[in-house]
RNA sequence: GCGUGCUUAGCUCAGUGGUAGAGCAUUUCCUUCACACGGAAGGGGUCGCAGGUUCAAAUCCUGCAGCGCGCACCA
């Protein structure tokens, strides 16, 4: 058995063992396997991306419940990949590229160059998260890692495409859609975040041509689309404003324009809403939706003064032309105020629609674009409503269905080059435009592909079958659980589901465990530009990758975001160092691991550990049913430290300092057997050092090849003990509530020690006035476990002068002080004792009192208190006892 | 506005009807041969507020307040 350091360093050990399990092929999946199946495609993280803390705590989970399912004797499919994030990687690139001096614009390089740089940068880059979520550990099939832009995937996203145009449920149309002026490209409603606003209203007066001196006065929000106005709008139901419907005002700007070209109709229009400003409303067909309608209705000319960049064009008048539409406000506002026309500004709280990815506000904007209505919308609608797709925590489920009630089509086509540019020809022919859609591009001259590309998204919707060859889908599809983030629900979760049933027939995945947000300290959301980000890799080089992941999972409350603190990781690396050195104190003992337990062999501390291993065993497997994985990681942390190290281990040192072989040889059997399940329940959540202690102690030795012989991914899963196993070692419940007990008493006696100020290195003795009979080996461990001298049972002890004591579930313990006692603090010591006892007494005896309890109650809820309330008034007895004792001194 | 979640110790959070818990922080003590990335013993909470149901409420119900998130075309 080889030497192990006193501290544990991961970065020893971490890169050895992922080598091991890649060279070993541990992560492969096998379709042809004849266990049964176990499956989960990685939400694609950015091909050009790097690892986050999100990325840790959704991949940890993946990994956990993977390398679980492994040991449970599943067929494991962890199937990993990257997707091709249009917007962002081609901002990215092309950005990059400004930076270098190389372009200006990306119209510099032309569509085919800036596409091989943005190749280039991603086979530069494109590794990199990869490696990453090696580091982390996961244990993904990375023979089968896929790229929304491989070749094959994106004949499927055409053919897909293809279609869904056929079935007449991609069309092409001229409508207003978001339009992000920095990216110039248009978004999805999915991609429009509302953001509050601090902003202002204007009030300005426009003259009514008939009525020369007549004024009427309008609010808005943003006085740079008025050149753009086609017409006021005000509601026909309004007392005030009805009379001029059918009447023109003279619009204000541009500012040089004569009478004549200024004259905009005034139209009614139930839209209005005449509680809100003045009851009057310009409207602006071209630069917003609500108008956009209503100029539908009246037929009104659409008249747009804002370019796809966001700056103003000619149509805006000489004011405006050219600048940037929030320096048009500003020039707005000043020549309303040149003319004479403006009323005045107030703040005003609104909501804006900001591109999500650009951060900036959405321009809504009339656009010729695709769109498509989404299929399988009932199968997808009713899945989840019914739970044969469940969604964890299932409040999720409410949120999908809300957004399937009011979905809207899907404008599936963005103003950009790299993504999967849409498989449509046109060309002229004889005056008629022919269009050519399919995967196989047209024959014959005078075709042009429509330039744009797709949604993103629209390629990753088909992530859970489109990765699979047709041997992997039937043993793997449906997949088991998607581990994903709440905020792609409408993304990606529910187009997944749509694409899962048009194209598989079947759901995509069974369950959805949704996981909570990672926040900072003070609970914003972790971005770039706060620079409040850790990179992981970072304390992955510090603590290690099983502290992150085991740090990261005890603080991931269930469903809740995550507020990050390193201090968790530095648990996690804690955590790990107390698991390394409890398996080296077993080292140092010595003595062979094959040996088996004797039933026979087993002490009261024995059968209490492993009850209290299979408590924690029960504990496991509820937490994972329930994919509560801080509760997982808890009962782990509680039952190996608070249980095992903190009792069972200091209690085993009363057999180890002995000279009693046998007895020691007894201690290791159970010691073993303790370990070699605690590794294997570790594993999942910290591979590495379970691995590498599964190894250093010699578990992997004792086990066939394929059973954790060559690693403990092989190893069984621990399963809660049955009855025979229960029986066969005479572990019988009294044991935990026994040796609970005895534990107690030690922690009351070194408090008795504590309270009378005796030196912690000073060696007493203690007296038990006992109520059961303890075996030698319980009266070795109570003298180890408090550091006495002797520690003696005497069944007609009382104390006496200068004795302290306390009263235990198991007897009186004394601890004779030899006139050391303090009869003062000693005093004042016992009656605050004894006032609490009189306070739970009190509250006990109430309630035992009161016939409307003792007759409503259950029995064992009765026999409790009154048991309780027997507990309360022996230690009553007691210190009564105790207190006339010092009073006699 | 609608929906949804949260409010428990200084901090971060467990705890779905029966004696209020953990980790961190804090106080005191201990470098004793697994671990100072450690050990021991403490202190600290009228469970956001107000009602209700119940023998019994942190827990169930109603209302209110504060914070967060999602959805929503009031200029």
């Amino acid at each position: 058995m080889p030497e192990i350091s006193k501290a544990y360093e991961p970065q020893a050990v971490e890169d050895r063992w992922y080598q091991f399990w890649t060279e070993k092929k541990c992560f492969a999946a096998d379709p042809a396997s004849a266990k049964p199946p176990f499956s989960i495609v990685i939400p694609p993280p950015n091909v050009t991306g790097m690892l986050t803390l999100g990325h840790v705590l959704n991949n940890t989970i993946q990994d956990i419940l993977a390398r679980r399912a492994r040991m449970q004797g599943f067929e494991v499919l962890w199937l990993p990949g990257t997707d091709h994030a249009g917007i962002a990687t081609q901002t990215v690139v092309e950005r990059t590229l400004k930076k270098q001096g190389l372009i200006k614009h990306r119209n510099d390089l032309g569509r085919e160059k800036f596409l091989e740089k943005v190749w280039e940068w991603k086979e530069k880059h494109g590794g990199i998260i990869i490696q990453q979520l090696k580091k982390l550990g996961a244990s993904c099939d990375w023979s089968r890692e896929r790229f929304t832009m491989d070749r094959d995937y994106s004949r499927a996203v055409a053919g897909v495409f293809v279609d869904l145009y056929r079935k007449g449920l991609i069309y092409r149309g001229k409508r207003m859609v978001n339009w992000c002026p920095a990216s110039q490209t248009a978004l999805s409603d999915e991609e429009v975040e509302m953001k509050e606003q601090q902003g202002l209203l204007y009030y300005f007066k426009v003259e009514v041509a008939e009525e020369p001196g007549t004024f009427l006065t309008i609010a808005t929000t943003r006085p740079e689309t008025i050149p753009g106005d086609t017409a006021v709008a005000v509601n026909p139901k309004d007392p005030r404003y009805a009379r001029l419907i059918g009447k023109h005002v003279l619009r204000p700007l541009p500012s040089e324009y004569a009478a004549d070209r200024k004259r905009i109709p005034i139209v009614g229009d139930e839209h209005v809403d005449f509680e809100f400003g003045t009851g009057v409303l310009k409207v602006t067909p071209a630069h917003d939706r609500a108008d956009f309608d209503i100029g539908q209705r009246h037929k009104l000319p659409v008249v747009e003064v804002i370019n796809a960049d966001g700056s103003m064009n000619d149509l805006a008048g000489r004011d405006l032309a050219g600048l940037d539409r929030f320096a048009a406000r500003k020039a707005a506002v000043e020549a309303l105020g040149a003319l004479g026309l403006l009323e005045k500004e107030e703040p005003y709280k609104n909501n804006v629609g900001y591109s999500q990815r650009a951060d900036v506000p959405i321009e809504p904007r009339l656009s010729e674009q695709w769109f498509l209505k989404y299929p399988s919308l009932e199968a997808a609608r009713e899945v989840v409503a019914s739970g044969k797709m469940k969604f964890h925590p299932d409040r999720w489920a409410k949120v999908y269905d809300h957004w399937l009630e009011k979905i809207q089509d899907w404008c599936i086509s963005r103003q950009l080059w790299w993504g999967h540019q849409i498989p449509v020809w046109y060309r002229q022919q004889n005056g008629k435009q022919e269009i050519h859609c399919d995967v196989e591009p047209p024959t014959g001259a005078g075709w042009t592909q429509d330039p744009d590309v797709l949604d993103t998204w629209f390629s990753s919707w088909l992530w859970a079958y489109e990765t699979m060859d047709a041997a992997t889908r039937r043993k793997f599809y449906p997949t088991s659980v998607l581990v994903t983030g709440p905020d792609i629900i409408f993304f990606w979760v529910a187009r997944m589901i749509f694409a899962g049933f048009e194209y598989m027939g079947a759901l995509p995945f069974h369950d959805v465990y949704y996981t909570g947000i990672i926040r900072d300290k003070q609970g914003r959301k972790m971005s770039k530009s706060l620079g409040n980000s850790p990179d992981p890799l970072d304390l992955i080089a510090k603590f290690g990758a099983d502290a992150l992941r085991f740090g990261v999972m005890r603080s991931a409350p269930l469903g809740q975001d995550i507020l990050f603190d390193e201090q968790n990781v530095e648990l996690g690396r804690n955590f790990a160092n107390k698991l390394w050195n409890a398996c080296r104190f077993r080292q140092m003992q010595g003595g062979e691991t094959e040996a088996e337990i004797d039933p026979r062999a087993l002490a009261s501390e024995d059968k209490w550990i492993l009850l209290k291993l299979n408590v924690a065993l029960r504990e496991l497997d509820t937490a994972f049913t329930e994919y509560n994985f801080s509760a997982a990681a808890q009962t782990l942390y509680r039952f190996f430290w608070n249980e095992y190290c903190d009792w069972y281990v200091e209690a085993s040192k009363a057999v180890f300092f002995g000279t009693d072989e046998a007895r020691k040889g007894a201690k290791l059997a159970v010691i073993d057997f303790v370990l070699a399940h605690t590794l294997r329940m570790f594993h999942p959540f910290m591979p590495f050092i379970t691995e590498e202690l599964w190894h250093a102690m010699g578990y992997s030795a004792e086990m066939p090849s394929d059973q954790g012989g060559v690693t403990i991914m092989n190893a069984p899963w621990p399963k809660p003990f049955d009855a025979d196993f229960l029986g066969h070692y005479g572990l019988d419940d009294c044991y935990l509530e026994n040796v609970d007990a005895q534990f107690e008493l030690v922690s009351q006696g070194r408090n008795l020690k504590r309270t009378s100020n005796v030196p912690a290195g000073r060696k007493v003795r203690f007296i038990l006035n006992p109520r059961q009979s303890f075996s030698a080996q319980e009266v070795e461990i109570f003298k180890l476990l408090l550091n006495a001298e002797a520690f003696e049972l005497k069944s007609e002890y009382a104390g006496g002068k200068g004795v302290v004591s306390v009263s235990t579930a198991l007897g009186d313990l004394y601890l004779p002080l030899e006139g050391l006692v303090d009869i003062d603090a000693e005093k004042a010591r016992l009656l605050k004792e004894q006032e609490k006892y009189v306070l739970e007494i009190r509250k006990v005896e109430e309630k035992l009192a009161n016939p409307a309890f003792t007759g409503k109650v259950p029995a064992s809820v009765l026999a409790e208190h009154q048991k309780r309330l027997a507990d309360w008034q022996s230690k009553f007895e007691h210190v009564g006892k105790a207190l006339k004792a010092l009073d006699d001194l």
